[in-house]
DNA sequence: GTGAAAGCGCTAACAT
DNA sequence: ATGTTAGCGCTTTCAC
């Protein structure tokens, strides 16, 4: 029977293994196994020709079965909303040039902001015995996450805060980014203002809408009914929203865009109008400096790069309990609230 | 000795195995593994001790051990050149989807346009034993995929095709959308156009340029050297670049830019000049309707899912020849390319 | 309907 | 310096 026929089949379409090697070269497969992994007490020559064997059958370690043995798979898992956005883009990339320095690869996965998936992720994720998790949060309940915790899998949860259980969180100030933005509209003269945000239960949306009622607050403004509107982001939600804002017995002379998608259809929306409208948008978005649009923007990759961190350290044994770390947004002026009332 | 030492530590910290949950429930090993991939020839009684064996030990399968002996991973690759960069968002995403409509997950990882690093990543990818691989190519030499694709590797190109082997490639009309641009402002009346693109050895660059000089010497135009500028997408560069071509004895009237990064810092430039320059860029950037400008658009999310439908097909056992795959690009006049020269 | 035994390709522990 | 053995947790095979 010819020597390519000899292999079940599903051995990875008959790659060669270090025992292929091994045989080729006359040597131990444990010897191999020292040349592949540089582990010293090998003499040159023996090396060269172990090298020669796995060169001429062109084999390359199988690192499933690596996994199995060592119990680590140098890859970490990254479950966010939706890699398209250019928000998480950054975010992502900052967390794989981390697991980079520490030789592990990214797994990532969409949620498209539905808990269920979210779920199916991570475990999935776990399943694959990742090193660590990193999560932004689409459910509220993360409780399912803590038998996989209690195994030794570090997690990390980003954007949002984790629902239920005790962990390392890393976040935006969502609330103090937002109470800043609606300030500064208050200090160039407005008192209507409107607030426009994500769907309530999402954490950063209702956190933004408190910081909003605080300045509010704070300025002795009282919050029409009509001048809040939380809900999906879609264009035609939001452009109904503002619409509705605009006219009516009590319009708003400035709005406050929960985040950046809301921000963009906003911008569009105000375009197309006659009247000026004042505007702070919640996350900074490309080319908003021509556009004038003010903003308060929070660094997507410092996030990503602050939870990778911390995942890093606790897969390097750190001990400490779980902390939540806040970081700072800025306000960037660039026009759009500067604006006084029409 | 307690139960729970009785372990060595690199077991995943201490999960429980299948065996573990054979003996809780007082069955063999196999009716577990049938328990929890769902395999028919098990009792409901049965059934549902091993259930609660395994909801009260937390047992989740290991699916290291699983790949190693199935041989499939039930995960592709995708090595791309940087996540953060809003082209590739969506195209990942939409890899990202096709992958979850066939149960397999997506391991990422940015080249950041270095050749070596791409292959380091794509062989990782590789050692990983990913199913397939989709690759946007940075450096021009793919011939050290061989021995993988070979071994089984199901492998796809996108965006840019592959280099000394012969492999699908799913790729944007590039030189035919660069022509067309360029067309677009000739047929505005500009006899003096600009081109600014990415460095030469990326392939996209180069047939943009192809585009450019088809479309001058269609409409009988002769190129001065001083109007094509090749070279990296930085802020500075670019911006030097379009200084360069605005002044001197033989300045432009229009500009077409390369690819979404040249583009966005050559509106940038022209934002703080008087005299007006037309511009098309290739690639569509978010709030380009906005600021009212032309570009050609690519569908980034359609390259990502033609590809990974190929590489599927491809798993699912097509023996069909390598193919290309050309998709076309859109003209989406807004504004800056269509003022007459100055 | 159920289970025991073999083995996926590698690394750890222990020879030699 | 090199090799042998056991076993990671699962699926496959085959016997009961």
């Amino acid at each position: 029977m010819a020597d390519t026929a000899r292999r079940p089949e599903h051995r990875y379409g008959n790659r060669p293994t270090m025992k292929d090697v091994a045989a080729r070269a006359g040597v131990g497969l444990k010897t191999v196994s020292r040349v592949v992994n540089g582990e010293p007490g090998v003499t040159p020559d023996t090396e060269r020709r172990v090298q020669e064997a796995i060169d001429s059958l062109g084999f390359r370690r199988n690192d499933s079965a690596r996994v199995l043995r060592k119990g680590r798979t140098a890859s970490v898992g990254l479950v966010l909303e939706d890699l398209a956005d250019p928000f998480y883009g950054p975010l992502s990339r900052a967390v794989e040039e981390v697991a980079r320095a520490h030789g592990a690869l990214l797994i990532n996965g969409s949620s498209a902001e539905d808990a269920d998936r979210e779920q199916e992720l991570a475990l999935a994720l776990c399943a694959r015995r990742v090193d660590g998790l990193i999560v932004i949060p689409a459910g509220s309940d993360h409780r399912y996450l803590e038998p996989e915790i209690r195994a030794g899998v570090a997690t990390v949860f980003v954007d949002r805060p984790a629902g239920l259980i005790d962990a390392d969180v890393v976040l935006s100030d969502s609330y103090g980014g937002a109470r800043n933005g609606v300030a500064h509209l208050i200090a160039h003269g407005h008192r209507r203002i409107g607030f426009i945000g994500d769907r309530p239960r999402i954490h950063t949306a209702t956190e933004r809408l408190r910081g909003y009622r605080a300045a509010m607050e704070d300025a002795g403004l009282e919050v029409a009914e009509e001048w809040v509107s939380l809900g999906p982001t879609e264009p035609d939600r939001v452009a109904r929203a503002v619409g509705a804002m605009l006219s009516g017995p009590n319009p708003v002379t400035a709005l406050f865009a929960g985040n950046n998608r809301v921000t963009v259809t906003t911008v569009r929306v105000l375009a197309s109008r006659e009247t000026p409208v004042a505007l702070v948008g919640f996350d900074d978005i490309e080319l908003a400096d021509l556009l004038g649009i003010t903003v308060i923007a929070q660094d997507a990759a410092a996030l990503g790069r602050t939870a990778a961190e911390r995942l890093f350290r606790r897969l390097d044994g750190a001990e400490e309990p779980p902390t939540t770390v806040v970081l700072e947004t800025k306000l960037i002026p660039r026009g759009s609230g500067e604006t006084a009332p029409a």
